[in-house]
DNA sequence: CTAGGGTTAG
């Protein structure tokens, strides 16, 4: 029969029952495999915190007993007794799914087929389970195809495999087709179909799954219960999931907390909050991840303060200390609110108190370092990681410090040195490094890269390509990037908008009309989004070969217009000196009542002026800056002062930009404090207020 | 007959 063939070429010859030396090659090729195996597991575990130095000692010598466990199992086998030779496999292939060693199963599935033991239904779903564990899908698709029965044991080992490699669709897929062969759902299948409507936040599939329950009378138990009311948050149907949850009359304390981390992602916080009441009223007490739930969601939301207080009633009210996540929840949201250094000063306490970083925490700190140039910060952080095994290892951690190097200057050797030495590689590491290669504009580099990934079985996506083609057009190598370009066309990966604005990105800067006009047809003809990216990079790619004709068609052709778009034409037009086109779309601009010109239009704008010399016009849009609220931004101040820059060097001949000066001041919220921030720094009082002066009497 | 799993917080 077909299920007994091997799934792949066995070395029969080692597997010889009698002979116990074979026994010798599979432990030492388990222990070969050992070392790739624990940095799976740390990797896995690291998340949950829980691995220290000791628990992995101690797991390596679990292992090694298992390893000698099955040596022995498999020696004393009695091969002429049936029932003991399925017990004793079983043994081992759960010892094996333990381990999870493929090739030692793999030598055990040989082994199997050598001693002619009958692959029953009980034992060919547990040599399924083996390679689902695993995650082998090959040899689980041939086992299971083969199969001639197949119980729920055997589907939801599939269907759990499908789901956690993250085919959602096929996971429900077969949950219909086990339906279909007359297999009935129980509580082990319905979360993992659950958890795939879930991700796919397919309402309607997740719908279905749940009446077809009903329909059948199934009677979930709290995992179920828990499945598809995550299923219905995750769905957005909050309301479903109330009627539910209040029906169930539940005490359990995560479905409580599932209840409020829904409404929090709602951001509605008032719901969230009458749930942690109402828990109490029940005698559920709220726990750590109900405070950190709402922490989080007010620290996303900028609530800065609201966030710091649940983290101190995580103490007053719950007499809980902050853990990690509280702490991390805080930082991240600091850091996505623009308190950089408060995120980093919170980091500092946070190590100070004794609380470890984990991957999370410091992936998050490094991007800071990385956004704010802070060189020696992020070294520091790296020579604490490398301390920490777990850290160390860590792909999120390794993949940060790829950034955070590659955007440091004159960093370019420390970050290859970085990237040769991180033990686990992903799609985002390569996509990093080759992105950095572009940016310095290193073509050999990238190709080399580019080479070794598909070497080592990674193969580059959209935003691997995306990163290179926007990487060199950032260089100024327009013509590296749309040779690349043309690389990824002939891929025939789909293009996304990030592609396309890429490559007429790159055209502007060489300059090369007859591509960009390629790339304009095939826009039009796939119908790519012409909102916001393409449409401005048209626009830019345009006017920058010197067409503003067509430039302004494309303007008018755009059937909805954002502030980017008018923004990029009034530019455009100004860079032309095309200056009374780029008063009227900003004439335009203003009447329509769904747009508002940001800092961006007011600097294009007043470079149109500095450029005429319209002081007049200028400070007509000086008063529109005041109106608008954009006087605080320094580009805008930083333009205004250039409006006047011909005015402001009659009046000072040492140019202010060469001005040293020796104190700092500040005048906050007045016209001289802008002046001052703008023009780098003239920090001066008296030549702060002389510039002040000078500007208002122009 | 034996066997299997999952959830909320960054």
């Amino acid at each position: 029969m077909a299920i007994y063939s091997a799934p792949f070429a066995l070395h029969h010859n080692n597997l010889c029952l009698q002979n116990p030396p074979i026994i010798r090659l599979n432990l030492r090729s388990s222990s070969h495999h050992h070392h790739r195996f624990s940095t799976i597991t740390k990797y896995v575990n690291f998340s949950k915190a829980k691995s220290t130095n000791q628990t992995i000692s101690s797991s390596v010598q679990q292992d090694e007993l298992m390893l000698t466990n099955i040596a022995t199992v498999l020696h004393s086998m009695d091969l002429t007794n049936p029932d003991q030779c399925v017990q004793s496999y079983s043994l081992i292939l759960r010892n094996c799914r333990k381990l999870h060693n493929l090739q030692l199963g793999s030598q055990i599935h040989g082994h199997m087929i050598v001693s002619g033991v009958e692959l029953c239904e009980f034992l060919g779903s547990q040599l399924l389970e083996f390679y689902c564990k695993v995650g082998c899908i090959d040899n689980t698709r041939k086992l299971f195809d083969e199969m001639p029965e197949r119980n729920v044991f055997s589907w939801t080992s599939v269907i759990g495999l499908y789901c956690e490699l993250g085919d959602y669709n096929e996971t429900i897929n077969l949950f219909y087709l086990m339906i279909d062969e007359g297999v009935r759902p129980d509580h082990f299948v319905f979360p993992k179909v659950f958890k795939a409507c879930a991700q796919l936040k397919n309402y309607q599939a997740g719908k279905d799954v749940y009446d077809y329950m009903m329909t059948i009378g199934f009677e979930g138990n709290n995992c179920v219960k828990r499945a598809f009311l995550d299923m219905f948050i995750k769905c957005g149907r909050m309301d479903i999931a109330r009627r539910l949850f209040e029906q169930m009359n539940s005490n359990d304390i995560i479905m409580w907390n599932m209840m409020v981390s829904g409404y929090v992602l709602k951001r509605d916080f008032k719901r969230a909050l009458r749930y942690v009441d109402q828990m109490r009223l029940k005698g559920v007490n709220p726990d750590r991840v109900t405070f950190n739930t709402i922490l989080s969601g007010y620290a996303q939301e900028g609530q800065l303060k609201e966030a710091a207080k649940y983290f101190s009633e995580l103490r007053g009210f719950g007499g809980l200390e902050p853990n990690i996540v509280s702490w991390t929840a805080l930082i991240t949201g600091n850091i996505q609110n623009g308190y950089p250094y408060k995120a980093l000063n919170l980091f500092k306490k946070m190590v100070t108190k004794g609380l470890k970083p984990n991957s999370t925490t410091i992936s998050s700190v490094l991007s800071t370092c990385t956004n704010l140039s802070l060189q020696k910060y992020g070294k520091e952080i790296q020579a604490y990681c490398i301390k920490s095994e777990e850290l160390d290892s860590n792909i999120f951690v390794g993949n940060s410090l790829i950034t955070f190097y590659s955007k440091s200057r004159n960093l370019n050797d420390t970050t290859r040195k970085h990237f040769n030495r991180l033990q686990q590689k992903d799609l985002v590491s390569w996509n990093s490094i080759l992105s950095m290669s572009a940016t310095k504009g290193s073509r050999d580099d990238v190709i080399k890269f580019l080479n070794d990934m598909e070497l080592q079985g990674v193969s580059p996506d959209i935003i691997t390509w995306n990163g290179i083609i926007t990487g060199f057009t950032q260089y100024g190598d327009g013509k590296t990037a749309l040779e690349f370009f043309t690389k990824t066309c002939h891929r025939g990966l789909s293009l996304n908008t990030t592609t396309i604005s890429g490559a007429l990105s790159a055209c502007a800067q060489t300059k090369d009309l007859k591509f960009g006009k390629k790339i304009h047809n095939y826009v039009i003809k796939n119908q790519i989004e012409t909102v916001s990216g393409v449409g401005s990079a048209l626009i830019a790619m345009y006017s920058q070969c010197n067409n503003l004709e067509s430039a302004f068609k494309v303007f008018n052709g755009l059937s909805r217009k954002d502030v980017t778009i008018y923004n990029t034409l009034i530019s455009a037009s100004g860079k032309i000196g095309f200056g009374v086109g780029a008063f009227d779309l900003l004439r335009e601009m203003v009447l329509r009542k769904d747009l508002k010109p940001d800092s961006v239009t007011m600097i294009s704008v007043l470079s149109v002026c500095s450029k005429l010399a319209a002081l007049r016009q200028g400070k007509e849009i000086h008063v529109s800056i005041i109106r608008h609220g954009l006087e605080s931004s320094n580009f805008v101040c930083n333009a205004l002062i250039d409006m006047n820059r011909p005015s402001s060097l009659r009046l000072f001949p040492s140019s202010p930009r060469h001005h040293r000066c020796s104190k700092k001041v500040s005048i906050p919220d007045s016209p001289c404090h802008c002046l001052i921030t703008a023009t780098d720094k003239l920090c001066d009082s008296r030549f702060g207020c002389k510039l002040y002066d000078s500007y208002y009497r122009l």
